[in-house]
RNA sequence: GCCGCCUUAGCUCAGCCGGUAGAGCGGCGCAUUCGUAAUGCGUAGGUCAGGUGUUCGAGUCACCUAGGCGGCACCA
C-alpha cells in the first residue's frame, strides 16, 4: 500500500503507508530534517514520528515559522513542567499554553516558587534537553485517564479531562522518557533534544485556577523559547527597547508629570505635561465644534440620592469615592458622566428638532479602581474622559455611529496612532434586556460600522451590560495594539431617567444615549502617545518645541530677540542663555527630545540668522530669522488648521 | 483585592559571609565665553521606605505595615 502526499510547493509524492513524517522530511533534505518540529496533514497538527493514516496535503513545519514556534513553546512548557516536578515533588500541573512571546505553566504547590528558584529550574530544563528524552505520544480511553492521573496525586488535571473531555472521545498524553507526561493536544516534538537551549524564565505570578478569584491561587511562571540563540537575545533586546519608551520612566526623565503615595492612580501633571495636555485638548474641542457637538460641564459630587436614581449606587458602589458631609449627607464623586448628561438633557423641553444632540465634556471622572490595577497613567483613580453623549432618535443611530467612526478614525489618525481593526463587543452575561433587544441593538452597530466601510470583528460577550459596543483597536509603533474610543448604544438609561423628546406626533418618547469616547481618558491618551513616539513629539504636540540656545554671551541679546520672533508666531520656545558649552547644551536638550534647537552665535547675531538643528539628526540649517519664524509655525500647525 | 519580587543621596545604581554608607550624573560655588550629544576644580547632600524583633553590633537576618514593579482578577 502507498499514499500519495500533496506538497505547497503543488509537487505530489507517494510513500508507502505508515511513513512518518520525519522520514518524509529525511527524504527531502537533511537540513529540512534537522529544522522540521511537526507537520500539518490537511491543515490538521501531526506529529513527526507519528505515522501517517493515509495521504493528502502535507506542510512541513519548521522551527523558525510561527507555527514552528508554538511547538517548540509547548515543548518548553512542558520541560518547564517536568524540571519543576522533579526539583519540587508534589508540585501538580495544571495547564501550561503558548502566549504570543513565550509559553507559561500554572503549578498548584503549598510553598511558594522564587525567582531565585529559575537558576535551578532552567538548568535542570537544559539537563531534560541534553538527555534528549523520547516524547511519547500514548491515546487513552477518559475514565483510564481519569483514574490514571488521581493515582499519581493530579487532581487538576483529573478534573480538566472530567469536565473538558466529551466522552467517547480519545485523550492523548504526552510522555518524556518513562517518568513524565502530561495530558496534551499536541502536536510535540519527538525528543526534547529538538527543543533547544534558546529558552529563558521570565517572571512569576499567581493565577487563579481557571481565571476565577474564587478558585485557589496557582503559582504561574513565564518563559520565552526561540528557533535559536540569535532570536532569543533580539526578542530580549526588544524588551529593553520597550522599557526606554515606559511613559512613566519618560514622564520623570521629560518632567512631564509624577505620581506618589499619598495619592495613588492620581496624576499631578507639571507644567510640560499640561502643555501637552492643553493642546490636545484644544485640537478635540475644534474638532468636536466642527462635528456639531456641544460642550458642557457637570459637577464633581452629587448625593446619594442622584446615584441611586442613575443606578450607579446599585451596580457600581464599589468603585465610587463617596464621601460624608459634616451635616450627614452622602455624597459621591462622580464615576461617569452620562447622568449629569441627562439632567442637562431634560432641563427644559426637548423636541425632536434639537436632535441629534451631540453633549461632549472633558469630565473629571474618580473610580476608586483595584489597587492592582493601577498602572502609571494607563489606569488611574482620577481621569478625565473626552466624553459625550449622543441623544437621537433610534432612526438616527447609524447615522451617528458612522458619522463617529469616520471623526474617530481622522483624530486617531492626527495622532499618529494606526488602527488595526474595530471590535463589536456582544451580549455579556449577566446583561440587562431581553434577547430581541440584543439582536436589535447589535445590528444596529454592525449596520453602522458597515456603512462607515468598517467590518468589525465580533468580540463576544464583551459589551457593557447594558448595551453592545463598538471599541477602536490603535497599533502603536511597536506593535501594541490599545483600545482607544469606544460608542455604545444605550436604551437603558434615557428610559431609568426617565428623558424624553416631544416628536413629530406630539407626543413624548425616549431617545437613545450613544456613550462615545474617542480618546478614552486623557491620562491614558497621554501615556500612548509617550509610548508611541518614546517621548519624542511630533512639532505640533511638543511641549517645548524650539529651544533658542546661545554659542556665547555676546549672543543674548539677539537670542532673546529670536524667542520673542518665534513666541510671537505662536511657537513654544525656551532659551537657554546658560554659560555652558554648545555641546553641552545640544546633548541636554536633545535628551529632553525637543523637536527643534535654533543655535545662535555671533555670526548668527551679526545677519539675523539661525542655526537649526533637528532632533535626532547632525545637519545644521542655516537660515533667516524670518524664514525660520515661518517655515516653523507653519510646520508647528495642528493637523487640523493644517488642512484648513 | 490575590501571588511573587523590589524599596540605599534629586536621578541611575554599587555596598561580600552582619562590624555604623559609596560612585556617576544632577545641585550649589568658583574659574572658563569655549561653533553643534558631557569644560575644569571645589562643595553640600542619606532616620539605608516605616515599624518590631534577633544580635555585643542590622542597609545586610526574621516578622509586620506602606508604596512601587510584574502578573492574575477587575475594567459601567
Amino acid at each position: 500500500m502507498s499514499i500519495s502526499l500533496k506538497f505547497p510547493d503543488g509537487a505530489e509524492r507517494s510513500y508507502d503507508d505508515g511513513v512518518t513524517p520525519l522520514a518524509v522530511a529525511e527524504g527531502i533534505s537533511k537540513g529540512l530534517a534537522k529544522k522540521v518540529v511537526a507537520a500539518k496533514i490537511d491543515g490538521a497538527w501531526w506529529d513527526l514520528t507519528r505515522p501517517l493514516e493515509g495521504g493528502g496535503k502535507i506542510e512541513l513545519v519548521t522551527r523558525d515559522s510561527a507555527d514552528g514556534l508554538e511547538v517548540l513553546r509547548h515543548d518548553a512548557a512542558h520541560v518547564l513542567a517536568q524540571a519543576v516536578q522533579d526539583l519540587f515533588p508534589g508540585t501538580q500541573v495544571t495547564f501550561g499554553p503558548v502566549t504570543e512571546d513565550g509559553f507559561y505553566y500554572d503549578f498548584a504547590r503549598d510553598e511558594p516558587f522564587s525567582t531565585d528558584d529559575f537558576e535551578r529550574i532552567e538548568k535542570r530544563m537544559r539537563e531534560i534537553v541534553d538527555a534528549d528524552l523520547p516524547i511519547v505520544r500514548t491515546v487513552w480511553e477518559k475514565q483510564a485517564a481519569i483514574a490514571h492521573f488521581k493515582s499519581i496525586g493530579e487532581i487538576y488535571k483529573a478534573e480538566t479531562i472530567d469536565e473538558v473531555i466529551k466522552p467517547g472521545e480519545p485523550i492523548t498524553i504526552y510522555s518524556h522518557g518513562d517518568k513524565w507526561g502530561d495530558l496534551c493536544r499536541g502536536p510535540h516534538l519527538p525528543s526534547t533534544g529538538r527543543l533547544g537551549k534558546a529558552f529563558k524564565l521570565m517572571k512569576l505570578a499567581g493565577a487563579y485556577w481557571r481565571g476565577d478569584q474564587n478558585n485557589q491561587q496557582l503559582q504561574r511562571i513565564y518563559g520565552t523559547a526561540w528557533a535559536d540563540e540569535k532570536q532569543l537575545a533580539d526578542y530580549l533586546h526588544r524588551l529593553e527597547e520597550a522599557e526606554k519608551r515606559d511613559h512613566r520612566k519618560l514622564g520623570r526623565q521629560m518632567d512631564l508629570f509624577h505620581m506618589q503615595e499619598e495619592g495613588r492612580g492620581m496624576v499631578f501633571w507639571h507644567e510640560k505635561g499640561l502643555t501637552l495636555w492643553r493642546t490636545i485638548e484644544a485640537y478635540m474641542r475644534r474638532r468636536l465644534e466642527a462635528a456639531g457637538y456641544v460642550e458642557v460641564r457637570t459637577p464633581q459630587v452629587l448625593d446619594r440620592v442622584f446615584w441611586e436614581k442613575s443606578g450607579h449606587w446599585e451596580n457600581y458602589r464599589a468603585n465610587m469615592f463617596v464621601c460624608q458631609t459634616v451635616e450627614e449627607e452622602t455624597l459621591s464623586l462622580k464615576p461617569m458622566n452620562c447622568p449629569g448628561h441627562v439632567q442637562i438633557f431634560k432641563f427644559g423641553q426637548k423636541s425632536y428638532r434639537d436632535l441629534p444632540l451631540r453633549m461632549a465634556e472633558f469630565g473629571a471622572c474618580h473610580r476608586y479602581e483595584p489597587s492592582g490595577s493601577l498602572h502609571g497613567l494607563m489606569r488611574v483613580r482620577a481621569f478625565t474622559q473626552d466624553d459625550a453623549h449622543i441623544f437621537c432618535r433610534e432612526d438616527q443611530i447609524e447615522e451617528e455611529v458612522a458619522a463617529f467612526i469616520t471623526l474617530a478614525t481622522s483624530i486617531h489618525a492626527d495622532f499618529g496612532l494606526e488602527r488595526s481593526h474595530i471590535t463589536l463587543g456582544t451580549r455579556p452575561d449577566p446583561r440587562a434586556g431581553t434577547d430581541a433587544f440584543w439582536d436589535m441593538a447589535e445590528a444596529q452597530l454592525l449596520n453602522a460600522a458597515r456603512k462607515a466601510g468598517v467590518e468589525p470583528v465580533i468580540a463576544e460577550g464583551d459589551g457593557a451590560f447594558y448595551a453592545p459596543k463598538l471599541d477602536f483597536q490603535l497599533k502603536d509603533a511597536i506593535g501594541r495594539t490599545w483600545t482607544c474610543g469606544t460608542i455604545q448604544n444605550d436604551y437603558v438609561l434615557p428610559d431609568r431617567l426617565g428623558a424624553e423628546f416631544v416628536a413629530e406626533d406630539g407626543a413624548k418618547h425616549k431617545p437613545v444615549m450613544l456613550h462615545r469616547a474617542i480618546l478614552g481618558s486623557l491620562e491614558r491618551f497621554i501615556g500612548i502617545l509617550i509610548e508611541n513616539c518614546a517621548g519624542a513629539f511630533p512639532l505640533w504636540l511638543a511641549p517645548v518645541q524650539v529651544v533658542v540656545a546661545t554659542i556665547t554671551s555676546e549672543a543674548n541679546a539677539y537670542a532673546e530677540d529670536v524667542a520673542a520672533t518665534l513666541r510671537k508666531a505662536g511657537l513654544r520656545v525656551a532659551l537657554d542663555l546658560r554659560n555652558e558649552k554648545v555641546g553641552y547644551k545640544i546633548r541636554e536638550h536633545s535628551l529632553q527630545k525637543v523637536p527643534v534647537i535654533a543655535v545662535v552665535g555671533k555670526k548668527e547675531a551679526e545677519d539675523r540668522s539661525v542655526a537649526i538643528r533637528r532632533l535626532g539628526g547632525e545637519a545644521q540649517t542655516v537660515m533667516s530669522l524670518a524664514s525660520a519664524q515661518e517655515a516653523l509655525a507653519a510646520e508647528a500647525l495642528p493637523p487640523d488648521l493644517k488642512r484648513s
